[in-house]
Order: structure tokens, then C-alpha cells, then sequence
RNA sequence: GGGCGUGUAGCUCAGUCGGUUAGAGCGCGUCCCUGAUAAGGACGAGGUCACUGGUUCGAUUCCAGUCACGCCCA
């Protein structure tokens, strides 16, 4: 006896049970026990943060990231999947502080970094009972036990490790870089955190004159330069000025100074709004490259390489003069284009709290935004001030205090990257992606202008950077690489790597002290850092990292090419100078169904669990691989996508099982050992064919990690296998003897479902193993999941059967198709069909068919003819993709004459002749063949047909007295089965029947008693007069005639 | 502004290495079937394959441009 089933099933609860099985007999240790001493298949799992909880986009990766390991477990490979956190960084430190009350970087010193910090590592693991939940109920195996944390002491000595690595061969500076700084808070914020808070807000502007000393011509005698700028405090610092190279440039003499002023032409104005000027010169930006002008403040007229005019595209002339003054301390183009231009040191005249310093004497103590006024007025008394007035723009605030934040040069540490292009490049082309343009566009484009990375963040809970610096020489650092070496250093023990631990640490040495910077790492760095630091490499596990290094697989989303992706590839191009992975699936976004973000605000999207409890974790598990989101593309997410993936699947494959279980056991068939079939039943050795063709499928699309494709085939076998096989064999099952032909189909079936299972178990897991468990033999494994992966077989596959099958369902297809026309239901018994082909392979294929056909077009004769031209009258249209290479401009009167066509030529061609047609263009005959034309099949007088392909169905539709009676009889045996339903009579209970009717209805019977007792179980069965039933039998229509029946259960 | 991707039926998506009838499922309408099935089948309505040009005998497909949307970057 197999466990019964019911039809109806509750996957939440079938799931639940999985699971509860999984836990009890530990599976998911078992399966990588049995495989210990296979080939390791590597798989890096990436960190998410730990401060929310996981939304569908983590299913998604999720999903993936089991499904791939599953399938090579079961292909005999050996996985570790170990869960990660990525435990720092800045979502973290928010929640600190909203719990703790503070806000700011001044904030938390003042509360202590001890404190803070503290409150940091309590909060990190929050959300992880709740993760292990959700991932473990969508069915995901992995080790939450064994996880890696990047807070751990031993991840955070790798970093170091990984730190002192690139230290060692010199990729890391100190630079500046320019960042949206919050004076209030004294801290830099990331362009993430200041891009969320943007106000209209009224600046001034001034048009400022700057004296050319060096490249104007002499004979223009005093000229100047106009620039603009909404920021006049940044005017003191200012060190060069900026010309776009390709803009078009004016020099004009002035009529009332008679001094020139250059500016852009297209400027020029809105500068003179009222003429009384005249044009002395024109040139392009790039000619006015190197030009020299004197220094509008004093302040650091000192700096060497200053006071120029540069080129940079990023000049534009939709507002000021088109030359852009520039003050590299406080703009990112700015402090590029001096950059480039070998402008080194940075004229930076503000403290801490953005008040000038000593440095500008003349302002000094003035918040900067506050200076304007006075820098204004001193522009004025010296005559440089041409034009003064006031802009409204929208300008980004701290989002904590509602301050303007203020650009600035930020010192930061770096990653050298640039010098690395070809080589990042080049071990990439070594990484399969999917999709392909992933890897080979998007990121290789990334890489190719590949920045040095800012790894330096000035915050406070993060693995710390390893420098300790003197504190009387800047230059002189330390670089400290492991506990060991710190310890060693500074003679001190040390408990944690966090900052509130490691800046208490001092180096003495020579004399000298050293202190660490006070800067955390970039928690990209840490992530990047993962394939290492996860196995404490190199202070541990170095063979077993070396064995595992790169990863065979990862999987994450589209988002991450700049992320995970790049740091990864980055630490291993520096360190092995190798990919980190060799193949990377990229998904895509999971979108609303409304196409928007999902958003808990707008509630647009229905809770994961809710999905998860109503469908069952197999049917959303399918539904996301069904789709391209595991090839990068977004998806928008649908419940009712998901109750489709049940009905067009689980549902349909759950029902094959259960029917397979139900008559089984009413039966009492059972076989233990699971063996191959052998039968000599078509019906079986298609459904293995099939099946076999479904293994082939999967194998290689799962092997080259195409996820949807490998899920596509299942939905046409399971339709195979419950709307043709178990349809066309429920006859085999239901006849009461025990033959052979019925263990075959049994045989069959019971292999067809657990074969399925094995096949769909990393896709389903659930399904698969609930399943599987009530059909396995004593001897198999007690789960799915510790099976081999069936492998392909051709040798059971039978392509020809399959066609043939093919061939039939495309007969059945078009007969019942020309019923519908007629208006002949399939009830009701026709005397004949006729398939026509004029191909002698088709018309040979589905002759084998002849039985099948019959029965599911309820015909009497199938009869085969190779002469269509009995049934329908044949045109012909050109084949314009075999003619069309071949006769180019002709195509057109080639296909007018093929059209054309007499009903010989047709037969001609189709026997396989080539005719010689005059398209008359005077250009010579064209000879074509079978291939050149489309046969066109028009229906003619008599039968209707109805054609596909080059298979014709002709339907006998005329009805005789036998075939009206016989049709009555198969109407009324419908009805009662439609009663045993109704009364829910057991499958195999029997029944007695009292039968009226009308004189037809009567003889129908009386001719098919035996057929109708047999299909209905009726083991006695009365004609009785009407007026003998008992008063309110319900009067049935059979097909227009009246009839009455009475049941009754024996 | 740049890189990459996407745009096909009311909805979710296939597909087309250029070929004259562009498909599926859902939804809708009509009907059929039901002795496993919250099912299944047939038929029908529904498409200027985002737009504009170009190449070609022929473009939804290739090329260029435009627009819209998305991701990443600036």
C-alpha cells in the first residue's frame, strides 16, 4: 500500500511535513556527508546586510543559489553553502543611533565608540532568526550554523591580511577626494545620503573680471577674464580657471573702459544685455589653454602651477560666462581638472566647522556661506566685481540638521585600481556570465575606466584600517597584517579589532609613537574580502582555501556589478591576479506588479510568507526561475503568476500522483524495486521517451546555468504526461484484470514519478520529496535529495515514437477542431476519419497511430490516404525564404506564377519532380521543386477538413440510426456517472439502475446494456414504464430524447 | 549627460541567425468533456511587434536616430 493521497492537497502543509522530515532525519548534513569525498563544487555566498528582513529579491537570489547546489549534490559534486552577514557599515550605525537617541558623528564621540559600537555589534543579529526562518521555509540548504560574520575577530584579521597584502605591493594612498560635507555633524556623508535632501534656495552670483598677465594678445592692452560663481567664499581659493575646449569664445572691447573681457560667444549677451561693445577676437576654448591671469586674493598666490586657463568638457554655456572658476577644495570637476593639470596642492582656507582660518587673515572666523557678503564687498572696493545678483537652485542639506552641505576635499585612502584595467579585463573574459552581456558589456565597460577605490569611510563600527601612523611624520606608517603582529608591535593583548579597541593601541618604536588612522574600512572591502576571510586564510585553512579558490559559482543581482562583484574581482586580480569565480549568474530587480519598487509604504507587493503559506515555497520557487529575472531582466511580481505555475504544474503533477496512488492501491499493486520499464505498450515507451528527452533538456541547460530554460520542459512533459498519457491509459487501469499490460502501466507510471521527482527536486524540493517518499523502494534513498541525477540515456529515447505521438495529438487536435464546426460533439459516435499525407514518412508514422486516434475522436474507422487531392483542392504559394536568396528581384513574379500554379504542376512537384516556370520577365525559366512552394489545402465539396502542417483530417459527418442510438447510450452512461458523483458513490462501488425514457432512448439502451452496466458498474439494470418511477425523477436530455434514471448504490 | 538592458494581445511573457498566417498562458465570449484533476479540450474576439528613417525583392527581426521605462554611473 502507498500512503493515500487525496486530490485536494495543502502544500503549506505538505511543505511543513518536508520540513519537519528534513530537521528529524537530518538530511541536509546526510547529503553533504555522502558526498565528502567527491570534487568539491565551490560556491561563495555573498553577505546581505542583517538590519531588515528579507524581501523577495532575497528569495530570488535565494532560490538560486540552492537550486544550482542541489543540482550539482545530486550530479555527485560536494558544495559547502555557507550563510553569510555582512555584519558592518552604515545601515547598521543607523539603527544604533535611532536606539541609542543620537545623531552625527559629534554625537556618538561625545557618547563614546566604546558605547556606540557596543550597541552596534548587540543589534547585528536581530533580524537573523527571523532570515532562518524565511530562507529555510523557501526550502534553501544552508549552513546557519557554520556562517561567517565579518565582525568575527578571525574575518576581521584576514582583512588586515588582505589590507597588508596591498600595502605591501604598494596599491594603497592617501588623497583627497571631494564629498558632500556636513559642518554641523563635522562629517562627510556619502552622494547616497546627500542625494535625499534637496531645497530650493536663493544663492548669490557674481560675474567676477580676473587680469590676463600671459597669452592674450598685446595689442588688446588691458584684458581680462569674466568668471561666475554662486559661491563667492570660494573665490579666495580660487587656482585656476576652466574653458571648454570645443566652445566657441569671444574677446570684446568694452566701450565705456575700452579694457577686452574674453567669454563664451554664446554668453556674450546675456553678460553685454545692451551692446556697447566691440568683437576684437574669437577663438576656441582650447586655444586659450595655458593663458596666465593675475590672482583674484593674495591668499595662496604662493601655489605653484596656478592661475591659468584650463580645458574640460564638463564646461557648459547655459549659464554664467563659459569660464568656470576653479577652486579644487571644494568641486569634484574642479579638483579633476586641476588634478589633471598637475595642480597638487589644494588651497583650502576652512577649519573643521567650515570657518576660514588663518590662512585667509581677512575673513577668518567667518562660516563660510557667511563671508559671502564681506568677499563680495571686497570685490567691489578693488574693481572686480562686474555683475552681482542672486540665483534660486536646488542645493542638498544634511538630512539629520537641515544644513547646507558644504563640497569639499576629503583626505581619504585609495586603492590604486586604474593601472589594473587590462588585467581586471582580462581575468574577467576568464568568468562565464549570465547572461552573457552582463560580464561582457555592462562590466566589462566598468572595468575598462575601472576608479581608484575610496576604501576609507570616516565612521566608526567597521573593520578598522591596519595603519599606524607617527605621530611627528606622517609619512612614516605601519602597516599591521595581523593580531600577532600588533601584539607584537605594541606589547599589548589584543581582545577585538574594533575601533574602541584597536585606536587605545599605541606603537612605540624608536622613539617614536605611533597612532592608528582613525578611518574604517569600506564595508565593500570586507564583502570583497570574503573568499579569504570566511576561512581565516592565511592564519588557517590555507590547502582547503587553496583547493576552493576561485569558486566554481555565485549568484546575486544585477546591482552588484559595482558592488560584490567588482571587489571580489578587484582583491583577487591584486592578490592571484585570477577571477574569484568562474561562473556568475546576475538576476534582475523584482519589481511591484505595478512595475514600481516595492514599497512597504504603498503596500504594493503581498507579504513573502503570506505567498509562501498560501502556495507552497515549490510553486513561488517556480515561478520567480520561470522567468527572465534570472537572466538580469526585471520581474514584476504576481500572485496571480504564481497560483498560475501551481495549476499549470504542481497541481497537474500532484494529481498524476495522486490518480497513480488512488488505483494502485485499489489494485493493491506494489512493486519495491524501481526498474526501467520494459513494455511493449506505446504509451509507455513514449512517456519514457519523453521523460529522457525532459533529463537530456534539463541536463544541459541546467549545465550551462540557463535556469529558466531548464524549467520550460517541465511544464510540456507534465501536460504529456497527464493529458495524453494517464488520459489516453486510464483504461489500463480502470479494466478489472491483473495483466500484464497493467503492471506495465503501473510499472510505468511509478517510474515516470519518481524519475520526475529526481529530475525536479532542485527545482522543487518540497514536492519532489514528498512525492518521492511514498513511491521510493525499500532499498533507494529515504530522501530525493541524496539521489544521483538521472542521467541522459539516449538509448531510450525513441524520437520517432515521439513523433508519431506528435502527429497523433496534431490529428486529434484538428478532428476535435471539425467537430466544433459541425457542432458534433465527441460523445457522439462518426463512422470515419481520414488523415491525408502526402509526405509517405507522416502519412507512415501516424498509421501506427490508427487506435489512438479512433478512440479520442470516438470514430469507428481511421482510414490513411496519401492522395489528398480527394478530399481537398491544392494551390500553392512561393517559399520566399528558399526563392528569395536565390532570385532577388525576380521574387515578386516568381510568386505571382507559383500562385498561379496548375493543379498538374502541384502533383509534379509534390511527387518530388522539378518544374521549369516562366515568370515573364524574359529572364529565363526558374526551376523549383517541392521546398520552393507552400502547399495551400482548400476544403471541397463533401467531407470538411481541416489540415496542419502537412497532416489533413477529414471528418464523415453523417450520422446513421446505429451511430444516434450508440451516441444516446454514451450520453446517458455521462449522466450517471455525473449522479454516482453526485452521490458520492466510491469509484468501486456498484450500482443498480431504473431506466425510462422515450421510445429511442429505450432502444439505445436496450442495444448497449452491456456497454452501459460496464461503464457504470451496474450490476442490474430495469426498464421500467415512466409511470413506475418515482414522482420528481429529474427528466434527462440525450441528445434531444428524454430518459430517466434512478440509482442506487448496492 | 554616459554605459548597459527592456519596449510584441487587456495582463504576464515566448519567438523571429530577415521570408508573406507572429505564438503561449491568464482574462473575456461560445461550446464541449469530466470515473484522477482547486482541472482539461475546441473555437472565437483581441496585435500598425514603441516611433521615425535607412539597407533589402522583402524589416517585428539588421543599422541609425527618437521616445518611454529600468539598473548602474556622473
Amino acid at each position: 500500500m502507498y500512503e493515500p493521497v487525496s486530490g485536494k492537497t495543502d502544500f503549506n502543509a505538505m511543505d511543513e511535513g518536508v520540513l519537519e522530515f528534513w530537521r528529524e532525519a537530518d538530511i541536509f548534513r546526510k547529503s553533504l556527508e555522502q558526498t565528502k569525498n567527491r570534487d568539491e563544487f565551490v560556491f561563495y555566498d555573498g553577505p546581505p546586510f542583517a538590519t531588515g528582513l528579507p524581501h523577495y529579491g532575497h528569495l530570488l537570489a535565494g532560490t538560486i543559489k540552492d537550486i544550482i547546489p542541489r543540482y550539482q549534490t545530486m550530479r555527485g559534486h560536494h558544495i559547502q553553502r555557507r550563510f553569510g552577514w555582512d555584519c558592518h557599515g552604515l545601515p547598521i550605525e543607523a539603527l544604533a543611533q535611532d536606539a541609542l537617541g543620537v545623531s552625527g558623528a559629534h554625537a556618538i564621540s561625545e557618547l563614546g565608540v566604546d558605547k556606540f559600537n557596543e550597541q552596534c555589534r548587540s543589534m547585528v543579529s536581530k533580524y537573523v532568526a527571523e532570515w532562518r526562518r524565511t530562507v529555510t521555509r523557501m526550502g534553501r540548504w544552508v549552513d546557519f550554523d557554520n556562517d561567517y560574520k565579518t565582525l568575527d575577530k578571525n574575518f576581521m584579521e584576514s582583512v588586515w591580511w588582505v589590507f597588508k597584502e596591498l600595502w605591501r605591493k604598494g596599491r594603497v594612498y592617501k588623497s583627497y577626494r571631494i564629498m558632500p560635507y556636513s559642518w554641523k555633524l563635522n562629517t562627510p556623508l556619502s552622494n547616497f545620503e546627500a542625494g535625499s535632501n534637496y531645497k530650493d534656495v536663493q544663492d548669490p552670483t557674481v560675474t567676477v573680471r580676473v587680469k590676463l598677465t600671459e597669452g592674450a594678445p598685446a595689442e588688446w592692452g588691458e584684458a581680462y577674464a569674466l568668471i561666475w560663481t554662486t559661491t563667492p567664499w570660494t573665490l579666495p581659493e580660487n587656482q585656476a580657471i576652466c574653458a571648454g575646449p570645443d566652445i566657441c569664445y569671444v574677446a570684446v572691447r568694452d566701450s565705456e573702459d575700452g579694457c577686452v573681457y574674453v567669454m563664451a560667444e554664446a554668453r556674450l549677451e546675456s553678460v553685454y544685455k545692451n551692446g556697447g561693445y566691440t568683437v576684437v577676437g574669437k577663438c576656441k576654448g582650447s586655444e586659450l589653454l595655458g593663458w596666465r591671469y593675475e590672482p583674484i586674493f593674495p591668499y595662496f598666490s604662493g601655489l605653484s602651477n596656478c592661475f591659468r586657463i584650463l580645458n574640460g568638457d564638463f564646461v557648459t554655456v547655459t549659464d554664467g560666462t563659459g569660464l568656470v572658476h576653479m577652486a579644487p577644495a571644494y568641486g569634484e570637476d574642479d579638483f579633476n581638472a586641476c588634478r589633471a593639470a598637475g595642480i597638487t596642492e589644494l588651497a583650502d582656507g576652512l577649519d573643521w566647522d567650515c570657518r576660514f582660518t588663518d590662512s585667509v587673515p581677512d575673513f577668518k572666523g567667518q562660516f563660510c556661506k557667511d563671508a559671502d557678503k564681506a568677499i563680495i564687498r571686497r570685490l567691489k572696493e578693488e574693481g572686480k566685481l562686474v555683475h552681482q545678483g542672486t540665483i534660486v537652485h536646488s542645493y542638498p542639506f544634511c538630512d539629520r540638521t537641515d544644513t547646507p552641505l558644504i563640497y569639499r576635499a576629503i583626505d581619504a585612502w585609495y586603492v590604486k585600481v586604474e593601472d589594473l584595467r587590462d588585467k581586471l579585463s582580462a581575468n574577467n573574459a576568464t568568468v562565464s556570465w549570465m547572461p552573457e552581456y552582463v560580464g561582457e558589456k555592462r562590466f566589462a565597460n566598468w572595468l575598462r575606466e575601472a576608479k581608484d577605490w575610496n576604501i576609507s569611510r570616516n565612521r566608526f563600527w567597521g573593520s578598522c584600517i591596519p595603519l599606524w601612523i607617527n605621530e611627528k611624520d606622517p609619512s612614516d606608517i605601519i602597516c599591521v597584517g595581523s593580531v600577532a603582529e600588533l601584539e607584537e608591535l605594541s606589547g599589548e593583548k589584543v581582545e577585538d579589532l574594533h575601533k574602541h579597541y584597536v585606536d587605545k593601541i599605541l606603537i612605540r618604536r624608536d622613539g617614536k609613537t605611533y597612532r592608528r588612522t582613525p578611518e574604517v574600512l569600506d564595508c565593500w572591502f570586507e564583502s570583497g574580502s570574503m573568499p579569504y576571510a570566511q576561512q581565516h586564510y592565511p592564519f588557517e585553512n590555507a590547502e582547503k582555501f587553496r583547493k576552493g579558490f576561485p569558486a566554481n559559482f555565485i549568484a546575486e543581482g544585477l546591482d552588484q556589478t559595482r558592488g560584490w562583484f567588482y571587489t571580489l574581482l578587484v582583491l583577487s586580480t591584486i592578490l592571484f591576479d585570477k577571477a574569484p569565480y568562474r561562473n556568475v549568474v546576475v538576476n534582475g530587480l523584482v519589481l511591484a506588479e505595478d512595475g514600481k519598487k516595492m514599497s512597504k509604504r504603498l503596500k504594493n507587493y503581498p507579504d513573502p510568507m503570506h505567498v509562501i503559506t498560501t502556495y507552497g515555497a515549490d510553486a513561488l520557487r517556480l515561478y520567480m526561475i520561470n522567468s527572465a529575472v534570472v537572466r538580469a531582466e526585471n520581474l514584476r511580481f504576481s500572485e496571480t503568476g504564481v497560483r498560475q505555475i501551481l495549476r499549470d504544474l504542481l497541481i497537474p503533477w500532484w494529481n498524476a500522483y495522486s490518480f497513480f496512488v488512488t488505483y494502485a492501491n485499489v489494485d493493491k499493486w506494489h512493486e519495491d524495486a524501481l526498474v526501467a520499464p520494459d513494455s511493449s505498450n506505446e504509451l509507455d515507451r513514449w512517456i519514457v521517451s519523453s521523460l529522457e528527452t525532459l533529463i537530456s533538456d534539463v541536463t544541459s541547460s541546467m549545465d550551462r546555468y540557463d535556469l529558466q530554460r531548464s524549467v520550460r520542459p517541465f511544464v510540456d512533459f507534465v501536460d504529456n504526461l497527464t493529458n495524453w498519457y494517464i488520459r489516453r491509459s486510464r483504461r489500463r487501469f480502470w479494466k478489472s484484470q491483473n495483466d500484464g499490460d497493467k503492471a506495465d502501466a503501473y510499472r510505468t507510471l511509478r517510474y515516470v514519478l519518481v524519475q520526475l521527482c529526481k529530475v525536479a527536486a532542485p527545482f522543487t524540493p518540497f514536492i519532489s520529496e514528498s512525492i518521492y517518499r511514498n513511491l521510493r523502494g525499500s532499498d533507494m534513498p529515504e530522501s530525493v535529495h541524496l539521489c544521483e541525477f538521472p542521467q541522459p540515456n539516449s538509448a531510450a529515447r525513441d524520437s520517432l515514437l515521439e513523433r508519431q505521438m506528435q502527429l497523433a495529438q496534431t490529428a486529434v487536435n484538428l478532428g476535435h477542431s471539425l467537430r466544433k464546426q459541425k457542432d458534433l460533439k465527441v460523445r457522439q459516435p462518426l463512422n470515419r476519419a481520414v488523415i491525408a499525407s502526402s509526405s509517405e514518412d507522416t502519412l507512415s508514422a501516424v498509421r501506427l497511430m490508427g487506435s489512438v486516434i479512433a478512440e479520442e475522436l470516438n470514430v469507428k474507422n481511421v482510414e490513411f490516404a496519401s492522395d489528398e487531392s480527394r478530399f481537398v483542392s491544392l494551390s500553392a504559394k512561393a517559399n520566399f525564404k528558399s526563392l528569395g536568396s536565390r532570385l532577388g528581384k525576380r521574387m515578386k513574379l516568381a510568386s505571382n506564377a507559383i500562385a498561379a500554379l496548375p493543379a498538374e504542376s502541384l502533383v509534379a512537384l509534390q511527387s518530388g519532380k522539378s518544374i521549369d516556370i516562366d515568370i515573364g520577365d524574359g529572364e529565363g525559366a526558374v526551376q523549383i521543386s517541392l521546398e520552393d512552394v507552400q502547399i495551400i489545402r482548400m476544403e471541397k465539396e463533401g467531407m470538411p477538413v481541416a489540415n496542419e502542417g502537412d497532416v489533413t483530417v477529414a471528418l464523415e459527418t453523417a450520422l446513421t440510426q446505429d451511430l444516434i442510438l450508440e451516441g444516446i447510450a454514451r450520453e446517458f452512461v455521462s449522466k450517471v456517472q455525473v449522479m454516482r458523483k453526485d452521490a458520492e458513490f466510491d469509484v468501486a462501488r456498484r450500482i443498480k439502475l431504473c431506466v425510462a425514457g422515450d421510445p429511442e432512448c429505450v432502444e439505445a439502451i436496450e442495444k448497449h446494456r452491456d456497454y452501459v452496466c460496464a461503464e457504470t458498474l451496474c450490476v442490474c439494470l430495469n426498464i421500467v414504464p415512466e409511470s413506475d418511477l418515482p414522482s420528481g425523477t429529474p427528466e434527462m436530455d440525450l441528445n434531444g430524447h428524454r430518459g430517466f434514471a434512478v440509482v442506487a448504490g448496492v
